[in-house]
DNA sequence: CTGAAAGCGCTTACAG
DNA sequence: CTGAAAGCGCTTACAG
């Protein structure tokens, strides 16, 4: 039914082979006038090369497998953060004729059994915890490309594409600084599950020493992704510690449930107390107030994620060091100077 | 490299074919003491059957390619009431053994290439317009069970799977009007575009009907989906129809694009106007005044789609008439009574 | 510049 | 219950 390479060939009167060389584009191969005839009968009969046939016979499928986790049952979970740069590397992909093919990673051999299976010729891990790429091992990665997106992982099989992180937590700390804040409280998901949050503790961390003011553990906390968790530790902070006036989050999302949480304590933002984001994600500029925050270069990330890819099938050494994408402080309305008080201060 | 059928089958002492059979769980044809030794063998060396020898050699590729619109050089737009139904649909999809291949269509052709060259068992074609779906033709589609999501294109070759559009309207206005609404505003996109507008015009138009109230055309605006569309057309509304005192929108971003330039020009949502949004995504419940708007059934939508294609790749009858999935008006803060004036009523 | 042969890793009838 | 043969649609060396 479908046309082949065979059909093509006959129609032509040439070899398989010619034909093969003509759609390849392996120029020198064939002489300009066949390739010409060749052409206007692929076109003529609408014919498409079969991917299977092509992966099967020779080394590259030209498919890049984007792995996600998926909990048990649980569909995958895609932040809009995430899907931006879902449909970036799609767009480049495509542009260099490969295709995606997306997966919900349950079980960890599930990794191996989608690079085997299909004959990836890369992967881009999107939304792994570091511990999870450490622990990918090279018998069962081969030689397919891995990219791990967003990993401070150290482990030399994959590839690691990543924002400056610690870099856009001094830009979000120095600003509350400047603007006049001393008790500064930071909130994210476990150091532990992924590096982008230590790395952004540290430049908080940072900003503080160099401006002299003490980090207080208690003013670091571990809050999980999410609307209602930082609601819940909006209310908490507004309850138990009246004495911060600025919150530094490393998620939209959060930021908005704080914003929400401390709204409910009766404390306004930035009247009160000031909060800044990470991502800027679309919803950051939807909200009342609309969220300061910490932009990333998306855009720039997807293809880095791709470049590295395409190095690595080209047979490119590994670039010494991961590159950092830049980030840059988007100010809009969450934060403002702290409140004159009792001249407390400090 | 890869361990394949033939290393399993030596090592076993048996011939491929055995292998196959029981690998692919053809139980009958295999003595229970070969199966068990088989199946150990399999697993110790961490054989997985190539996809793409088997999409060559069988009739059945098991890939589901996920086709969505981007124009150009552009990628991919995901809203983010889409990427909930990619997630889900990727988790149906995977629990049945089959792949899912992302893949951006920007020239009407890429379709049937896709569906070509990956051999493709199946096809969700997601935000595409009607007539686009109304343009495939047979020839193109051959035997791929096709799935086109939100659409009321009248094409025999796609299965239809999509919301109770004509109902969600319905319920909305009919809100709006219980509350005593006469000047009802319906903002959304082009009628044209898509079918789904369309029928949510319809429901908009009988409930009016319904209550007596005459459709003013000047009431019905084309807005194309997005927050500053939403806001141009909030400002407006508040400057040339002060007498409108609720809207109804096609989409919660739209909704909440119209809430600010409505807040712009000096009028507050719900006290001067009331505004319901459609899709309930995640923002609706972070804006303030929280949004009232119509929720969808985006897992039933998945499942429908994933079940439809499945009956389609079994033989079965298309079914008589596409299903529409139910839904819900969620009320929260944007939908209140009108605001009493100077006694004009109507 | 062009072609005949072998092979990629499977499945599908068909025999026994 | 098990197997030998043919073939899916291509590409890869290797010849000419």
């Amino acid at each position: 039914m479908a046309v082949t390479l065979k059909d093509i060939a006959a129609e032509a009167g040439v070899s398989l082979m010619t034909v093969s060389n003509v759609v390849n584009g392996k120029q020198a191969r064939v002489s300009a006038a066949t390739r010409e005839r060749i052409l206007r009968i692929v076109k003529d009969r609408g014919y498409v090369p079969s991917a299977s046939a092509r992966s099967l016979a020779a080394r590259s499928s030209r498919l890049v497998g984007l792995l996600v986790p998926a909990e048990g049952e649980a569909s995958l979970t895609i932040d809009p953060h995430t899907v931006e740069v879902v449909g970036m590397l799609e767009r480049e992909l495509r542009r260099l004729d490969y295709h995606l093919m997306l997966r919900g990673i349950a079980r960890r051999k599930e990794i191996t059994e989608a690079l085997k299976s299909w004959n990836l010729d890369g992967a881009v891990l999107l939304g792994f915890q570091d511990a999870e790429i450490d622990r990918l091992d090279a018998g069962a990665i081969g030689g397919v490309a891995l990219v791990a997106m967003d990993s401070y992982s150290a482990n030399p099989l994959a590839l690691e594409v990543r924002s400056d992180d610690f870099g856009g937590a001094e830009l979000a700390v120095r600003h509350l600084v400047a603007l006049g804040h001393r008790r500064i409280a930071f909130a994210g998901p476990g150091f532990s599950a992924t590096g982008v949050v230590r790395k952004r503790y540290e430049g908080y961390r940072k900003v503080l020493a160099e401006n002299g003011i003490e980090v207080d553990d208690a003013l670091v906390t571990t809050v999980e992704i999410g609307h209602d968790e930082g609601l819940a530790y909006g209310r908490r902070l507004a309850r138990e510690r009246p004495d911060v006036t600025a919150v530094f989050t490393t998620a939209d999302i959060l930021a908005i449930g704080v914003i929400e949480g401390l709204a409910a304590e009766g404390r306004s933002v930035p009247g009160d107390v000031s909060v800044i984001g990470y991502d800027n994600a679309d919803i950051a500029a939807y909200v009342t107030p609309k969220l300061t925050t910490v932009a990333q270069d998306l855009p720039g990330k997807a293809a880095e994620a791709v470049r590295l890819m395409m190095d690595r099938l080209a047979g490119k050494e590994r670039p010494e060091r991961a590159t950092a994408l830049g980030v840059r402080l988007v100010e809009r309305g969450t934060a403002a100077p702290p409140p004159r008080r009792g001249g407390s201060g400090r």
